[in-house]
DNA sequence: ACAGCCTCTGACCGATCGGTCAGCTACCTT
DNA sequence: AAGGTAGCTGACCGATCGGTCAGAGGCTGT
């Protein structure tokens, strides 16, 4: 692994469990075992390295919520978006984790914002302006508590590696059925896109 | 209100949008419209701050955890336990929110060495040691989720105030449910505490 | 052998961090 | 009137922040 992935990848941990204010150049630095100046050299910035750690993350979302269409309304389409969903929170569960706990207060930083647009675009599709105030709750809580539950699973360690392969099916599984009985009284809006 | 009060308050809001790392004493100050100095003659240090911000809240959710005894099993106490478990999210969604996205990574801060232990202690309320792992994650979805969802509601303002009169009960209601829906399935260990 | 590039480092920069300190003002007590 | 105390401020401290810069060392192509 190339030392510009390292630093990306110790970067991404700590933004996410030290927050992005909360960590230093230095300090990821000396975790890499190089120098501050070589991160410097390697990302013209620090917030540089935070959109080269949680970039890919926001790109791999953005195929996944282009690849929905709007027959988001046919129960088996929605399963298959739902474990899709769950998929991707398992695989990016520090970036997931960090955009939503820093999301707010990480704005005009151009890659949070592109994030924080996607959100938008799937809470539209799965509750629209007509949606029932108990229909938003559940996206959120679906959504923020996958993502809070995934990330305290592992707090201390926060290792490196996915779960233990024993648990990770039956994680994903257990998310699939929660998330989906969750979700299931909420109706989908499948006309157009929302005015707002 | 008193000055402290003021800075107390101003300090909650921002550790929780900017995280405690990210916010400076010098805006605290600025915001309240004091100097740096004030802020440290309040309190004798940013960690004091920080104490008095989440402390109630703290003390607030042992009061509740305390109240709550074996009798979890019936529905009708773990009804009750869930509706003052969510008002209390209600009344304290700041400091859960920052308790939630920035536990970790405060560490060997006593006052959230506290709140985590009381986490702990819920967790063992609802699955012990012999529970599934779903059960795991529904507590922690249901947590989490509604933590998430009542901080991100008014993201940008972050009002100071409730939520507005005529949503407030209705957003009460449907987190009522949501988390009475999650939790459901949750079979309540009310034996001995596990052995580990 | 030399030139050029890539990787990397230490020295250094101004700004800001949390925190200390001496002292000012206003008010209360005797 | 004198003294004490609570509330507050500006000047200042060392440490650390993100970031710049000149240059060292190694590797490749000529």
């Amino acid at each position: 692994m190339s030392t510009r992935d390292d630093l990306r990848d110790i970067a991404l941990k700590e933004f996410a469990v030290a927050g992005y204010a909360g960590t230093s150049l230095q300090r990821i630095a000396e975790i890499a075992g190089v120098s501050k100046s070589n991160v410097l050299y390697h990302f013209d910035s620090k917030e540089a390295l935070l959109e080269a750690a949680i970039g890919p993350a926001i790109d791999q979302m953005a195929v996944i919520l282009g690849s929905i269409d709007e027959s988001l309304a046919e129960p088996k389409a929605r399963r298959a978006f739902i474990e899709q969903f769950v998929d991707f929170l398992l695989e990016r569960r520090l970036e997931v984790h960090m955009f939503i706990s820093q999301g707010p207060g990480l704005e005009d930083v151009p890659v949070v914002d592109r994030a924080n647009a996607l959100v938008a675009t799937l809470a539209t599709f799965f509750s629209s302006a007509v949606s029932s105030v108990e229909d938003h709750l559940r996206f959120g809580v679906a959504l923020g508590g996958a993502a809070y539950v995934l990330s305290a699973k592992q707090d201390p360690s926060l290792a490196e590696g996915p779960f233990e392969e024993s648990e990770s099916d039956e994680v994903r599984a257990a998310l699939v059925t929660i998330v989906s009985e969750l979700l299931a009284p909420v109706s989908v809006q499948q006309t157009h896109t929302p005015a707002r």
